[in-house]
DNA sequence: CCTACCGATCGGTAGG
DNA sequence: CCTACCGATCGGTAGG
């Protein structure tokens, strides 16, 4: 044991948290229950009640505490890299490394997107902004010879990069072996830098 | 009235099927229910067993006939464009001008990979690879100059392009104004193609 | 945090 | 293609 701050209330309420987490990633919102949730939890059902509202307002807190750019933006924090070229390609491998090759990772927001309509987006943005906003400031500062390209384009399709590699491995992981797979990521981080930074050599 | 070549029974089945699809994408598949869908397609609930086994068997009719690879499929190739650029450029406001900027029409890709954890992929892929192949092909055979991109990669990062541009704008666009809206797209279109293609200037 | 329970709604069937 | 209905399960509450 090695955190013992955490009052039982708040151990409960973790537990439930994870348990909804996990189902709501591998199944969606709607076709998760609160009978499922409290069984993977371990505990009654109605005993939710006493940590969340409804369940509406527990899928908010997992948005608001577990949301994927909770994972994504410290790894890009650390991130190493003296120029463009060396951040974007640390960033991309540890990034897949440690968020691992399928897509899970994106089911939360893409459910959110779905299944209500990207209602929680604003909230979720102006959360998110004030962490987002240095990234941003150093990513466009990083040395590299770059485009013309504006700051939050250039995070955008930096985002968007990811986002495409994942679902577009979800679309085709599963039904290709090998040959389409194998070093994708670096061909996707390849045209990335190619279409953001001024060509040196013709 | 053109066409009147359909069945009474063919004619419920599509009512049926537009009105599923509909629903499917504005609010995922299990919260949907079979009443809201009879309710939108005028019969009663029970008569949709008529035309479909299960609520299951029509989200798989729906995926194999309305999926948005169905859509995006025949305008790409009616695409014009002497080289990759024309193309690229043309294919990419050709799709976004006839789909629209909000990304409704990759809902019912989304929710599949969500709610069904991407089990129909496989079957999506063997009836769609027939029609893609050509498109790979052509896009692979352009002119342009083009860096050393295997084509399974480029039609994946072309494909993933859009989806990206997709995903971030729903994730953007209703907490955005349009400064980082406004020309979006080509910025994008810009990215890719000085990604793919050998600088002609440096 | 539990047991017991509420009304509502679910997907699907019987039978015509 | 409808009316009538099934058992199961849903989110949530009462009361302790």
């Amino acid at each position: 044991m090695i955190e013992e701050t955490q009052t039982k209330g708040e151990r409960t309420r973790q537990a439930v948290l994870d348990a909804a987490h996990r189902l709501f990633i591998g199944q969606g919102y709607a076709a998760t229950s609160m009978r499922q949730i409290a069984k993977k939890a371990g505990i009654a059902p109605a005993s939710i009640y006493n940590h969340f509202d409804s369940k509406d307002k527990m899928f908010e807190a997992i948005l608001l505490e577990r949301h994927p750019f909770l994972q994504i933006m410290p790894i890009l924090s650390s991130t190493q890299g003296r120029n463009m070229e060396e951040f974007v390609r640390g960033a991309a491998h540890t990034l897949v490394d440690q968020l691992g090759h399928y897509p899970d990772i994106l089911n939360l927001m893409l459910t959110e997107i779905v299944e209500f309509q990207g209602e929680h987006v604003s909230l979720l943005f102006q959360k998110f902004i004030p962490r987002v906003m240095p990234l941003i400031q150093r990513l466009y500062s990083l040395d590299g010879n770059m485009r013309d390209i504006p700051p939050f384009v250039l995070a955008r399709a930096f985002l968007g990069m990811f986002f495409s590699y994942y679902i577009t491995g979800a679309l085709l992981g599963q039904a290709m072996p090998a040959e389409m797979q194998a070093n994708a990521l670096d061909h996707f981080v390849d045209i990335f830098l190619h279409g953001v930074l001024v060509k040196e050599t013709a």
